[in-house]
DNA sequence: CATAATATGGAACAAATGTTCTGATTGTTA
DNA sequence: TAACAATCAGAACATTTGTTCCATATTATG
């Protein structure tokens, strides 16, 4: 849709908006969501609040774009990696947390946002749908698959709300016993953890 | 400590302070964390709003009682009621996400607060024991709970950011799923699932 | 009763916010 | 060039908020 600029302007108008989607996200990394105002955004992206307020018209709106941005960015992300470069999806998720935190902290913040907001919620379940692929070469049953997504993502909740994150070590500790069970539960055994 | 009423003076205030405190928590019930300000609750307890000032110094203060009061009513009713009646703590959970739907996203809401403010997360940790001691009976070993507690924290996460939460049966047999895995991984099988 | 401490209400203030209005600027099209 | 649409900036407005000040009421203590 954005990729071609039938129009000189709304080109222009295209490029703004995802200037300040970014900066939304910056701003709820820094400030959390109960600072992602119209005007720091504005302020962070280096354009006036009338900009902001033309592109997204409610804190709402620009709320959803930060999230829908932020999901596709780290779940694509994610699933790029196991796929791609065949990485141990716990081992990438157990990274997800731990050396980019910041980022998966305003993630998340903005994820939970679902709770209240109905139109944040098929972001929200986007993110538990690429959790679930990216989790699918180690737990392929459907069910086992689903309480493990549910295990994955109360603990990245966990890890936000500790004032020390669980290491990585740890991370993967406990998400590999939920794998091994899990797994041994739907079929034969893997052969070694 | 507030039980006997040494002086009546700081009595009624404790009186208030609890007013005031449930008060809170009915307001992030109805309008969510983001409503939660003095003049709301203040409002909302027939009170004016020097009063919860002067009990609450600052809104944050306001959060840290409020979500104390729900962690000790939420987490201690559970307790009991699976101690006391020895209700199978799993069913006791799905319970307490659907049939207390309002007050546990209430709950939830103000537990996730603890990823930007230090103060929440002793209290927040104090949910983690609870749940963790709610769940002893069904997983004794240590890994395993833990593991087990992310899943339910996940479990009641998603609960309250789909537009219908999953039905009682459902989250019964997710649960259902974990626990018999991650019990026949700690010792003999049961019998049968 | 007199004095002091605690608790409370009413009013008020500065700060921040969402949003809108008014134009100006940039790009398109005829 | 002229007319038009999309985009933006500055200023402004009403509203809401946290918090404080001042006076009053309630209770305790001598």
């Amino acid at each position: 849709m954005t990729a071609e600029s039938r129009d000189g302007r709304v080109a222009r108008g295209d490029r703004r908006r995802a200037l300040i989607v970014a900066a939304a996200v910056r701003v709820v990394e820094r400030e959390g969501v109960a600072g992602l105002t119209h005007r720091a955004v504005a302020a962070e992206a280096g354009v006036s609040p009338t900009s902001t307020a033309y592109h997204f018209a409610t804190v709402d709106d620009l709320m959803v774009g930060a999230l829908r941005a932020s999901v596709e960015d780290s779940a694509g992300g994610l699933l790029d990696q196991v796929r791609r470069t065949a990485t141990d999806p716990v081992r990438a998720l157990a990274d997800y947390v731990t050396v980019h935190r910041g980022r998966a902290i305003a993630e998340y913040e903005l994820y939970l946002q679902a709770a209240r907001r109905p139109a944040l919620r098929p972001i929200a379940r986007q993110w538990l749908d690429a959790l679930s692929e990216v989790l699918r070469p180690v737990v392929p049953d459907e069910t086992a698959r689903r309480a493990l997504v549910a295990t994955v993502d109360g603990l990245l909740l966990q890890s936000l709300l500790s004032d020390e994150p669980p290491s990585e070590a740890e991370m993967r500790a406990l998400l590999g016993h939920v794998v091994r069970v899990s797994g041994s539960d739907t079929g034969p055994a893997a052969p070694h953890g």
